[in-house]
DNA sequence: GTCTATACTTCGATAGAC
DNA sequence: GTCTATCGAAGTATAGAC
């Protein structure tokens, strides 16, 4: 089993993580990863077991990104616009769809998930009930907790319909959240 | 190439949904799915070219099946709810997202899934339009086309979270989505 | 119109060489 | 610690029998 510093092993999540966004999860078989990495395919087995624990291995390399990204967003000068346009950047999408797909029949892939979802979860409601307070909003009519699953779900879907090209009430409902963060963050 | 009228073909379908709810699209596979009918896995590829129809194919009849349950909701009593329970349903959440998982990287699926989108929230704008104009809001501030897409983005990624056990904020947000859908159609 | 025998490609994984 | 030779199972698809 490859040390877990192996530059190597870094370099097949890299392509794994590539090979996932272009052309989906089914697409990240030791073969195309070797060769997208120019490696041989029995080396993926030396740094990862089973191709279960390379997309764990990748999913928490994700999550962990995300989470620091979360935490400049603490910083952020305009949290509530940081945090829309963190969930709603349509390269991240995409990939998280990848792995939602995954995690609907792996079990190993969807406990991380959970236990990633829910704590990203908590940090923005933390983060909204700060700046709600800040701008006099009723946190008890609208918990921030719930806010922050919509403000999450809405960007993550409309980056996702992006993807797929789908544009239905796009402008519209851009224009809206625009003046709904104004109104909350100003 | 069999007749699309077979009862085998439809036998065929009926277990390529129940494969992809259970075990995601990879499980679809012409083996796997001819074992699940009693099949064998060449007949598969006389009713369907490639896999690629068969997944097609499969999407057009789910796709249909929604467009008619989307109007049977023009004519409930609740139509606000009634939309909501519709994108909310927990199987028929599974299963979207796994075709969308597909048109990441299959472009016939995404095409269709595009296609369907489109209409489909054409469909919920106009039943809001109404919805909204009887309760008497502002649809020049409120967008029909942009609450359609938050409440159709919001029920999905809900039931996608309680797919995946994820549930912080839910029990908020139903609340007050509870609240909200009350004061829209009440 | 319906189904089967068969080809041949690609898969994950292990046993063992360096 | 790093990498390779090799295996058996599973994948899609076609050509041809009934």
């Amino acid at each position: 089993m490859g040390a877990k510093t192996s530059k190597t092993r870094s370099m097949l999540l890299d392509a794994a993580e590539e090979l996932m966004r272009e052309n989906g999860y089914a697409a990240v078989t030791s073969r195309k990863l070797a060769a997208k990495a120019g490696l041989k395919p029995q080396l993926v087995h030396y740094y990862f077991r089973t191709m279960d624990d390379l997309f764990v291995a990748l999913f928490q390399r994700v999550g962990e990104f995300l989470l620091r990204r979360q935490e400049q967003v603490l910083q952020s000068e305009h949290p509530l616009r940081a945090i829309w346009e963190l969930s709603n950047n349509p390269t991240g999408v995409v990939l998280s769809y990848e792995f939602v797909a995954l995690a609907n029949h792996r079990k190993a892939i969807r406990s991380e998930i959970a236990e990633f979802g829910e704590r990203f979860r908590k940090n923005q409601a933390k983060i909204l009930r700060t700046a709600m307070e800040r701008s006099g909003i009723d946190t008890k009519a609208w918990p921030p907790s719930a806010v922050a699953a919509i403000l999450e779900l809405v960007a993550r879907g409309l980056g996702l319909e992006d993807a797929l090209e789908i544009s239905g009430g796009h402008r519209e409902l851009r224009k809206l959240v625009d003046r709904l963060i104004e109104e909350l963050g100003g």
